[in-house]
RNA sequence: GCGGGCGUAGCCAAGUGGUUAAGGCAGUGGAUUGUGGUUCCACCAUUCGCCGGUUCAAUUCCGGUCGUCCGCCCCA
């Protein structure tokens, strides 16, 4: 049996990453008043062709959709955004005050040809705050991402900031972007030809040379936008500043989600290979009023976790857990007393590993190095007659002998010198 | 979904149309019946992702399939 195609098992030497990185999150988000929401992991299919927008690739090819014995299209979901609005909806998260902060993290699936930092159940930590339409949310979001990342010591990452407008800019970039694209059709790549009626604005961002010549001469979308628009942008980058948060201004960046309005923004990395986002999102002044809410404006992200952790694996950075203790012992009355001796230390607060061999002591030193342990506890059948243990400090050799119970009641000591 | 590379032990990795498939790391046992990080010895793939074909003979050649990696697409 294997696990089956792009999904992968996250192993006890990598899954220190992931705890390091939820935690690290889950404490600049709690900083900057966010709190957790947990939605189910399928929804009804209609939530996210309505949400996500039923042109997008998301929707359209990359769903996991099946139809459940009550004859429900259930899909399981492809992105977090769209089940914390429904929940904000559904649930009336609004009556609680103006603004609510949200995230999530957890398994999102898209059907998808597997790579490198591209899995078919992969993971994201998000984030989603709704109601206020005010500049200052988009910035918020984007710091706590950039806070997020800086935590972690990751370098070489790039801020992409653009506008996409408001609807109405939107459409009318729209028609002059297909107006200018329309003489050239012929030279575009197949697949942009395609994306002409389809989904134009996507062209931008081709990877194509040829495609990419014509672009580069197109119509930004930065002069379509309304007087709201550009205020809004611009109060955005100007609060951006004075955080000392750099961004690099693309007027191709677009997102791939039809619900996004205003600020759209994405983190990339250097360092990814053709997988180079890190952490995507923007605002999306539409999607709960589509979704059956009332009109709310709203902002989130969304970071790929894959992604991030491939980076730090990158980077080395490294978090195991090592024991405080490696419990060595011989003889069955020996055996015994190291056991409830291990217990008693773990309650105590110690980390301790105890060796079940019974191998030859001079192999059970040998795994105790290794285990990285600061020390070892020893009782073989001389300190088991006497209840008391040997206390050997693996960096100095320095060995001493002292009564099981003198060990449990130095726990102060113990902790100091571990710390050492 | 499209194009391409790769698939030998837990990990890295050499190799060949023909009796026993190098080596290193890790692991296990021993030298050392009670003291580690060094050293030495032994053991550790009847099998080369899987299925089929060619051949007297295939891990090696061919086809398919599965997986993985790179690029496209898409996206975090």
């Amino acid at each position: 049996m294997k696990a089956i195609r792009g999904t992968r098992d996250i192993l006890p030497d990598e899954v220190g990453y992931w705890q390091w990185v939820e935690a690290t999150a889950r404490e600049i988000l709690a900083a900057a008043a966010y709190r957790e929401i947990r939605t189910p992991i399928f929804e009804a299919t209609e939530l996210f062709e309505r949400g996500i927008g039923e042109a997008t690739d998301v929707v359209g090819k990359e769903m996991y959709t099946f139809v459940d014995r009550g004859d429900r299209s259930i899909t399981l979901r492809p992105e977090g955004t769209a089940g914390a609005a429904r929940s904000y909806i559904e649930k009336k998260l609004f009556a609680e005050g103006g603004v609510q902060r949200l995230w999530y993290v957890g398994p999102m699936f898209r059907y998808e040809r597997p790579q490198q930092g591209r899995q078919r159940q992969f993971h994201q930590i998000g984030l989603e705050l709704f109601g206020s339409d005010d500049p200052r949310a988009d910035v918020e979001t984007v710091a706590v991402a950039t806070d997020i990342l800086q935590a972690l010591g990751l370098k070489n990452l790039t801020l992409l900031l653009n506008s996409v407008g408001e609807k109405d800019d939107r459409a009318r970039y729209r028609q002059a972007l297909v107006e200018y694209l329309t003489p050239y059709k012929e030279e575009l790549d197949a697949d942009s030809q395609d994306r002409l009626d389809r989904n134009p604005l996507r062209i931008l961002d081709s990877k194509d040379e040829a495609t990419k010549k014509i672009v580069a001469d197109a119509p930004s979308i930065l002069d379509f936008l309304g007087d709201n628009a550009k205020r809004h942008f611009d109060r955005v980058q100007m609060l951006l500043s004075e955080l000392e948060i750099s961004y690099q201004l693309d007027s191709r960046l677009v997102r791939g989600l039809d619900y996004y309005t205003h600020t759209a923004f994405e983190i990339q990395s250097a360092d990814l290979g053709a997988q180079a986002t890190v952490c995507g999102g923007g605002r999306y002044d539409g999607l709960v009023e589509e979704l059956g809410g009332k009109p709310t404006p709203a902002v989130g992200w969304a970071i790929g976790l894959e992604r991030l952790i491939i980076l730090l694996q990158q980077l080395g950075e490294r978090s195991a857990i090592v024991p405080d203790f490696y419990v060595v012992s011989r003889g069955e009355a020996a055996e015994s007393q190291a056991t409830v001796l291990a217990q008693k230390l773990r309650r105590s607060g110690f980390k301790v590993e105890l060796d079940l061999s019974g191998s030859a002591f001079s192999k059970q030193f040998k795994r105790g190095d290794r285990s990285g342990a600061k020390a070892c506890l020893v009782l073989g059948d001389a300190e088991a007659e006497a209840k008391t243990v040997q206390l050997k400090w693996l960096q100095t050799g320095e060995q001493k002998t002292l009564t099981q119970s003198e060990l449990l009641s130095a726990e102060g000591e113990l902790k100091v010198a571990l710390n050492q």
